[in-house]
DNA sequence: CATGAATGAGAGTTCATTCAT
DNA sequence: GATGAATGAACTCTCATTCAT
């Protein structure tokens, strides 16, 4: 019988409603204002029952900040089949960027939050966030090895890489009132050239 | 009589004295554990008072982003009086770094909370953040005109510019643990590196 | 078949483990802090699986108490081989508080939790506690008619002996640190020397 | 202007409410029944309110408790005048009865709550308790010095009277369905003459 | 027989805010 | 100008208990 794997399926199904209710719970309101009472509510449950899935709040977060983690690998990767390292490396960039855009609460959740996950270092799932840099470095690597850029220190271009296009994420995400919205692609696309031209391209 | 000139400054004073304990709690707690009740005790006032001098919550939180604003701003015309174009211009870079690493709280007080200042562009006081940009563009056009830099486009080399300093000031702020303590300065002089040379310096 | 007698035999083995977990976490965590849950997760079993062998909360004590009563006579009841009447009684006070020292949790669900038995009178289970009395008068009867106290009235005096050696017990259990540790015993030895001198021993 | 020893008045007005209605709680209900919000709904103000007097529940049942010692030891001290030692012995014990019976609640208070007070020796308010017992020894040394009893322990004599009488009451007050009601007297003034053939009266 | 799922009720506590004085 | 007193609303979390499976 298939109970258990049901009994499972139903139980993760409970999980999946009840994070992503507090997922658009901290998306409308702002995580100061997500309550286990509102997360109840919005799943027509009571608040009791959360408690049967999560062991508290922060728990609920955890879980959010380690999917968003994940997500946002699984993002990174999917660029990696690019064969041309320099061309792999801008798709890395921008993969970056438009999960920013367009995922701006996990973006939130993983760079803005600092609860639950004090020391994130600690954590298992801060592998995935520490593999995303790893696999930047790695780009950066590659295009040096195939002579496509002029840098040499990849640590430092790395990180100089990744602090252009973090910058551009966080600066729209946080104060986007700052660019106005019909010019950003432009401007992001000057911010490449200009990337571009710090690496000699 | 200057029994009103007076009053104001007993006034502001006291403005003073809210603002400076909010900050200070904002900094030791974080933002989720400043209340009225706590902001009242450091300053050995009744939660009531306050309310004299602020309508509600909110009002200390603008305030402190307007000050905050203003700071910032303050500390990027001190670099201005630098007479070299470029010389201004990785100035005007390192001094946006060090005010984040310096003043986290402020930092964070900007770009971070969403609260209570949602639409930042319709206020007055964002002219002072705005302002800050502008000064960029400035910098950045003396540079062009002075053939300092290859890059043309002010608008984008500008945000490019930006994007990349408040990329490694967000970093470092939020998830800092990324980056080895240690190893920080070098990056960072990496990246100006990496800057001079997408400047075609 | 024996199949009746066996499920009525598991019954009770599981009324056991319930009754002797409660018990232990009684003992452990103080009578405010056992719940149902906390018993099911200590016998590995479901809270829903506690209801099916006791109605509620109140019976699980209900059956706790009668159970210590039992215990408690039961001990009582060993001494009463003893030929000597007066030799029986000393030993049935001893008893009594050596019970108390060393089962003080048993102690405190007899004497001191009012709930859930409010009026332990109209329980056939009382019987037990009732018994100790009648088992005491007995023995002063005896001890009377032997000449081997000064005192003739049984009631009274059984009465007073019980207070005493209650006493005892009841001050080291709940507010034992009044009696310095190592004084315990001499001032127990003290207080059987009054009690003899008071039976006109 | 008395304006702040109104205050003082007002403020310890309510705090004297909020005992008074949790001792009627704690008598009606049991301890563990007795809640901010029942004790805020008794005296019709709103639970925030009690936490203006009282920092936390805790703080509640502590000042029951050392208010309750210290009634105990002012009704025990009452009977000090009296000249004659055994009669002022005899007096305080059946002072230290009458105050048991008569308030049940607080004895409760004092012998059978371990909670707040655990270790009530580190208490300035403890002091109460421990002279009450003081005062007994005082009682009995001039009982003996006076010749009016036979004993010469004044140790263990004491703590002897002490279980007695303490046995008495605490029977009563949680088993008292063990004495039927009519028949108490008649057993107490029967423990009193054994006590009194105790000390060889 | 056993339990997973669910919940209403209630616990202690803190908050921003108001208002009479 | 300052505040003591008060509160409604909200918080996280635990509980005993029920019921369909």
């Amino acid at each position: 019988m298939g109970t258990i794997e049901r009994k499972q399926r139903e139980r993760k199904q409970m999980e999946r409603l009840i994070l992503d209710a507090s997922l658009k719970l901290f998306i409308d309101d702002g995580f100061e204002n997500v309550s286990i009472r509102k997360i109840a509510e919005r799943i027509e449950y009571s608040p009791a029952t959360i408690y049967l899935y999560f062991k508290d709040k922060d728990e609920i977060f955890y879980a959010l900040q380690c999917e968003a983690f994940d997500k946002f690998y699984q993002v990174q990767l999917s660029v990696q089949s690019i064969e041309d390292p320099l061309e792999r490396l801008m798709a890395h960039g921008k993969a970056y960027i438009r999960f920013a855009f367009e995922n701006s609460e996990l973006f939130d959740i993983m760079f803005l939050l600092r609860e639950p996950v004090k020391d994130i270092t600690t954590l298992q799932e801060w592998a995935s966030g520490s593999r995303s840099y790893e696999l930047l470095k790695k780009n950066v690597r590659q295009c040096i090895e195939a002579g496509a850029i002029k840098q040499h220190d990849i640590e430092s271009t790395s990180f100089a890489l990744w602090a252009l296009v973090h910058g551009i994420a966080t600066l729209n995400n946080r104060r986007g009132m700052m660019i106005p919205e019909n010019y950003i692609t432009y401007l992001i696309n000057g911010a490449f050239e200009f990337l571009k031209s710090g690496l000699g391209v």
